[in-house]
DNA sequence: CTCCGAGTGGGGAAAAGTGGGGAATGTGGG
DNA sequence: CCCACATTCCCCACTTTTCCCCACTCGGAG
């Protein structure tokens, strides 16, 4: 099981070209085989899976019901946006024009390391997105880890 | 299950890497295999778990739910800070540069064993912390350890 | 006094990040 | 049908950072 931790700056290339950080390739199971896949996340980035990790995820949205309308929507919308990636012999994937543009991607990025997936933002984005959270991170924290035994 | 204590004071060379004291490193389960899992702490310090103490913390980050966006942004806050890091042959770890600037450390550092984590502190800024206390050591004692049975 | 463990500092090899050239493939137009 | 162009992918090269190892100092125990 992946546990990918971690925040890290990186550059795009002019080909579109993102390398994944050797602490995240570390974390790559062997089963993923160097695929990923690149999809639209929550909020405005993207999110990447190893292939393995994507399986899991593929699953259980196999289980959802095809008549369900919404159900179908959230399946139409999650499978549109995602792509294969192969990782090149530098370790670097080559994200697809349209998930750039969707995750308003230019020159930098910042990668993350989310437990099963990887996301990756626009850094101004990215920005925007901590700074205008409601509530801090210690009474989040609070909140969240109370129900602990 | 680790139980740290004391407090100790070391320096920060020029390359980021702190030594931890001797007598934490005794506590050191050998399951944490010398690696040890270092972010952001509440207040304004850093949080440094042995790998075996922080898998537990995983685990309980795990079972948050990934479509509630309070879990998401929690989630993302701990781990975009946390970083893997091994000792070196002296007992070391290297501290990334982003994780000392958050913390305001420079070259001096306070070490507290703090049961299952190890707390790194700027000097002075630990020094505030504890004059700030609107309550006294003994008052809080008083209501933490009340309903003790 | 000597030895040993603990804390501190730094040099050099190896790995990681970044950028670009050029062949292979595919698409549309002449 | 062939050619021009864009796109993709594979490989090579350069720079920076990381990390691994060795050396020195200090203080306490024997």
């Amino acid at each position: 099981m992946s546990s990918f931790k971690g925040r890290f700056s990186y550059s795009v290339d002019n080909k579109g070209r993102i390398a994944l950080p050797a602490k995240l390739r570390k974390n790559v199971s062997p089963e993923a085989n160097e695929t990923f896949i690149v999809t639209r996340g929550f909020e405005q980035c993207l999110f990447v899976y190893p292939q393995d990790e994507w399986n899991k995820l593929e699953e259980a949205i196999r289980h959802l019901s095809p008549s369900n309308p919404q159900h179908r929507f959230f399946v139409r919308t999650l499978l549109q946006w995602s792509t294969d990636c192969q990782l090149d012999s530098q370790a670097r994937i080559s994200i697809p024009h349209d998930l750039l543009k969707f995750a308003g991607i230019e020159n930098e990025v910042q990668i993350l390391g989310v437990l099963e997936r990887i996301e990756i933002w626009n850094p101004n984005i990215y920005e925007e997105y901590m700074n205008n959270q409601p509530a801090t991170y210690e009474t989040v924290a609070e909140a969240v880890l109370k129900p602990q035994e």
